[in-house]
DNA sequence: TGCTAGTTCGCACGAGTTGCAGTTACGCAG
DNA sequence: CTGCGTAACTGCAACTCGTGCGAACTAGCA
């Protein structure tokens, strides 16, 4: 996603107005690693702005995901996370923990794929299950001291 | 997922009952490609078993799951689908109808990934977006309709 | 400064799913 | 076949995530 000076153009631009409520939010999700849910962005944007309500949250995380800006991810566990990386790339979600990270995949072209019948593919959206560095560690430990 | 008759001994297996209820539920369900939501099951149940309720599905299909028999789908737009298939495939979705069908994806093995970072990868959920045949020709027709 | 359309907010609603409690019935032992 | 214990079924209420709606507000422009 664009920075916030940018965006504040990109909104402008098409007729729609800049509050506060959006540039905080702008600034909230920008460089934003963290996949965050509505509600996690609602509670940070609400130490920043108290009063701003959960529903302006939504309707702006909304409107940059129809301008392209945001990658609204509905994975298993919970509710659905905002990316502001829109840059082709995929993901990673801890099986444990459910942290989720990017990760970038090369020559996706080359993958051969049988069954499309038809099927015209636009968009490959990859996730990778399994343990992140930190939940692999820890499992490792447990399972040397496990109980004799 | 296995054919009712080894399920039913699976389920027996681990100390689970075998009721007409799940029973019909794995007849439903058993060579079911077309990724059913908990809601399509019980309506098409309910015509068979008048009565059955809606709960016991989800109980049922989160068994089904816990063991392993059965793929669930969270994807974008409503509610979660289950796959009876559980052999290594992947699925396409089509943008427009929503359609869902399962493809097979060679070589995955061969992917480049950057960015693991420490993450232990264990599954790999390949979700196509784009048009399904049908939908396909449609839009294709639309575009040569297109008022002057 | 004043107008107006887009925004915000709060509430209520809706879809999807799960928790709970009372009743039912599967599966095993006698 | 009968009786028992426990798992399962059902119906309802509750819960989570997200959206529709209307009144009040305000950004942006003339």
């Amino acid at each position: 996603m664009q920075a916030p000076a940018e965006l504040t153009t990109a909104f402008r631009q098409r007729g729609l107005k800049l509050t506060p409520q959006r540039q905080l939010l702008f600034r909230l999700l920008h460089d934003n690693m963290t996949h965050p849910t509505a509600e996690a962005l609602f509670a940070t944007a609400s130490e920043l702005m108290p009063g701003i309500s959960l529903r302006t949250v939504y309707q702006t995380l909304n409107d940059l995901a129809a301008m392209g800006e945001l990658q609204m991810l509905r994975l298993s566990g919970g509710s659905t996370r905002f990316d502001p990386n829109v840059i082709d790339h995929h993901h990673a979600q801890c099986d444990r923990c459910g942290e989720l990270h990017d990760v970038y995949v090369d020559h996706l072209d080359d993958l051969q794929v049988r069954g499309f019948d038809g099927f015209v593919p636009q968009r490959t959206d990859i996730v990778f299950g399994g343990m992140c560095g930190a939940c692999h560690a820890s499992a490792e430990t447990n399972q040397s001291h496990r109980p004799t």
